[in-house]
DNA sequence: AGCACGCCGACT
DNA sequence: GTCGGCGTGCTC
């Protein structure tokens, strides 16, 4: 027999094929776990990782004839048992085949390689590496056996160059307050998940860079993996990390690098050559060897789940990641996400366990560490005042209020800088025909289509359809056609306006600028209107949250929120949260130079001046806040205190994704009947009726979907694990022709 | 998801 | 008479 090996790969079945578990194939040899292969699939060939066999045993591959393994990547070591132990989770967890989770961990530029082309780039990589070994798996028969045992898992990554060297530290640490210094004492003396809540300016970065450095030194192949939430902070945060500890030794992994850069950035992770590797959600897959420290900065940022495909929460995985590899986790934010301000909180002593509510005066999981203080705030430098400007008393109709103009005036005539923050972007978010109530909604979407005054279109932001602005009511022929609400384009024209008689300290008009997704399309824009921003050219500093996030305006100092009230009444419960931390971080962008303003401030325009979240603003209490929305949370019987799901169904038609929701459920209940151990876990979820998503329609698609929910974790999982392939049946079912997909989403951010 | 095979309209 | 439309069905 030529073959007489079978083995397990796991291979880009998408969760929805009926081929949901890794495949078998024949191979002239056995391969270790994790060992990359190209495999046949149908009438291609695709990339696949050798997966552990279930139960241990190979499967006998007598029954049926397998297809034979095409070529073996020998020249990489296998992926390790942490990588693999990671994949299997996430899959498990967010309901999808282990083969669509692996393949999607991996740099997509690898699935469309071959064996010829992997070599070329690996000795790009590394021209002094250790003697290339065999190429194929056919060669060399006789040794084979034993170079797939001296690469098995366990044994060390083969080290590439680099690996070995020590690292030069290229910049001096810092010395560090006595804040930085108590934490990184609780770090080093204790294991596990740790929660950093630090305020903006209190040094983070310097502790995730030492924290590292000491993981760093645990042994020559250690690494550390940091992410951030998006591609926009990472330029600075690497730049950072490279002069600490060189360009060498630091990769960057996102979504905005080239395939090839990606690859490469990958395989150096892999091959132990980064040290460090920062990066986006994706990074939380990276294959990392020498894993000793992972750090997530901003851990409360959305951006971390991922919205399509596999809904995976990278800041979720990263502490699983971490948990089982052993090794640090250490979750960095200033306004922390309630989940991990919860699963942080110290053991209360007054509480007694008197089992009427479960967690009563437990601590939670994870160790909570605070940095209250900003680095160089002595006394002598004022502190930041946060000050509501009740609108129920300012003139009708006004865009800012008249005190914060003048604060503005006065400001820039000081030469110092403000931001102004208006969560929305374009001239008007909806035109409206006076004559006969025409609205410019879009043919496409269950949403209104915004003005853009810049191109003079019309642009809807859920399906990106656009097209020029009509000259007159396309409806009644009527002229007279208005915007209704206020965007950031309008907010900039009426605050030249407004600003026109004010100076700067040479005389000269105010400088207005804006920065949004509009403005910074192009590649390079962002940098360089921040350069401008930096360079001092701009008084004015007109945004969306975006100007919020990471960027370091040393001359601000004043913040303003124009109209942020909107999501006090949100029915997303999650909105209040979203809100103070957005309103927090842009404080955080007020006299980050301490010996620059006389008085940093943030202004919010508020109908609402007594509403408890503006009243924690003001303290800048976010224990205060987090505190009383845990309260809430749990009143309401919401998370962190119960576990939710949603199940998606899209569709041509709102009646066909409801009516797909509804023969799921029913399909669920039929099935409880005839196997008695799944009636505990309907007992132990509730399942909500189907419902349109709030934007019910996007490009055409009909979107329903049903809340599950429950206090039991372990349960709402098993009932996932158990609908799978009553779901699939149902989709084949010719009654639901009309669907177009349906997908779990663990976790969600949003209902 | 790809990528086949498969049975009906406008072109060299 | 072919090229190609995308409907449905399979991939160890």
């Amino acid at each position: 027999m030529t073959h007489p090996v079978c083995l397990t790969v796991a291979v880009a079945t998408p969760t929805h094929s009926a081929l949901s578990t890794p495949l078998s194939y024949a191979s002239a040899q056995d391969w270790p776990p994790g060992q990359l292969l190209r495999v046949p699939l149908g009438a291609r060939d695709v990339l696949g990782v050798v997966w552990d066999h279930p139960g241990g045993a190979a499967p006998d591959p007598g029954e049926r004839s397998l297809r034979a393994v095409v070529e073996v990547w020998d020249a990489l070591p296998p992926l390790d048992a942490h990588w693999r132990a990671l994949v299997a989770f996430a899959a498990r967890y967010y309901q999808r085949s282990v083969g669509e989770m692996a393949l999607a961990a991996l740099p997509p530029a690898m699935r469309t390689l071959n064996q010829e082309q992997l070599a070329r780039r690996l000795a790009k990589l590394a021209p002094k590496a250790p003697a290339p070994r065999r190429r194929t798996a056919k060669a060399s028969q006789a040794t084979a056996s034993e170079t797939a045992l001296a690469t098995a898992e366990g044994s060390p990554a083969a080290p590439g160059h680099g690996a070995d060297q020590p690292l030069a530290a290229r910049e001096v640490p810092p010395a560090l307050t006595l804040q930085q210094r108590e934490v990184l004492q609780a770090l080093s003396t204790q294991p596990g998940t740790f929660l950093l809540h630090g305020n903006t300016g209190s040094g983070k970065t310097e502790v995730y860079m030492q924290a590292a450095a000491q993981a760093l030194a645990q042994n020559a192949h250690a690494q550390v993996l940091v992410l951030v939430p998006e591609i926009n902070l990472t330029p600075q945060l690497q730049a950072r990390f490279e002069r600490r500890f060189g360009a060498d030794a630091v990769v960057a992994m996102h979504s905005a690098l080239t395939p090839a850069k990606r690859l490469s950035a990958w395989l150096r992770a892999h091959l132990g050559q980064a040290r460090i590797v920062l990066g986006t959600r994706m990074a939380v897959f990276a294959s990392l060897p020498g894993l000793a420290l992972i750090v997530v900065d901003e851990e409360h940022d959305p951006s971390y789940k991922q919205q399509e495909g596999a809904r995976y929460s990278a800041r979720d995985l990263a502490v699983w990641r971490g948990h089982h590899a052993g090794v640090r986790v250490l979750l960095g934010s200033a306004t922390p996400s309630l989940e991990s301000w919860w699963a942080s909180r110290p053991a209360s002593p007054a509480a007694v366990d008197d089992g009427t509510s479960p967690a009563a005066g437990r601590a939670g999981r994870y160790t909570r560490l605070h940095m209250p203080d900003r680095i160089g705030s002595d006394t002598a430098s004022a502190a930041l005042l946060v000050r509501r400007v009740d609108m129920n008393h300012q003139p009708r109709g006004a865009v800012l209020a008249p005190p914060l103009l003048d604060a503005i005036g006065t400001r820039a005539a000081r030469g110092e800088q403000s931001l102004l923050l208006l969560n929305r972007r374009g001239y008007s978010p909806v035109l409206s025909c006076s004559e006969c109530g025409w609205k410019s909604t879009c043919p496409h979407c269950s949403a209104y289509r915004v003005f853009h005054k810049g191109d003079r279109s019309l642009r809807c932001h859920h399906c990106g359809l656009a097209s020029p602005v009509p000259h007159a009511c396309p409806d009644c022929g009527n002229p007279d056609i208005q915007g209704l609400g206020r965007g950031t384009e309008q907010l900039q024209e009426q605050v030249q306006a407004l600003l026109s008689d004010m100076r700067r300290p040479d005389g000269s008009a105010l400088r207005i600028a804006r920065l949004d997704a509009d403005t910074t399309r192009l590649k390079g824009t962002l940098t360089a209107q921040l350069d401008q921003v930096h360079a001092g050219e701009v008084d004015v500093l007109i945004g969306t949250q975006m100007i919020a996030k990471g960027h370091d305006f040393r001359r601000v100092s004043l913040v303003a929120a124009v109209q942020p009230d909107a999501a006090l009444f949100a029915s997303d419960f999650r909105a209040p949260e979203r809100l103070f931390a957005l309103l927090m971080q842009a404080a955080g962008r007020a006299g980050r130079d301490a010996g620059f303003a006389q008085q940093p401030e943030m202004w919010v325009q508020t109908h609402q001046p007594a509403h408890p979240l503006y009243a924690a603003l003001k303290t800048l209490d976010y224990a205060a806040f987090a505190d009383g929305q845990l309260t809430e949370r749990e009143q309401a019987g919401l998370p962190p205190f119960v576990h939710q799901a949603l199940l998606r169904a899209d569709a041509r038609t709102q009646e066909a994704a409801q009516g797909f929701l509804l023969a799921a459920v029913e399909a669920l209940r039929d099935a409880a009947m005839q196997q008695p151990q799944l009636a505990p876990l309907l007992d132990a979820v509730y399942l909500y009726p189907a419902v349109p998503l709030t934007v019910q329609r996007v490009a055409q698609v009909e979107r329903a979907q049903l809340l599950l929910e429950s206090t039991s974790r372990q349960a709402l999982q098993r009932l996932m694990h158990a609908w799978q392939p009553l779901l699939h049946r149902t989709r084949a079912d010719k009654a639901h022709k009309a669907l177009i997909r349906w997908l779990f989403d663990v976790d969600p951010l949003g209902i």
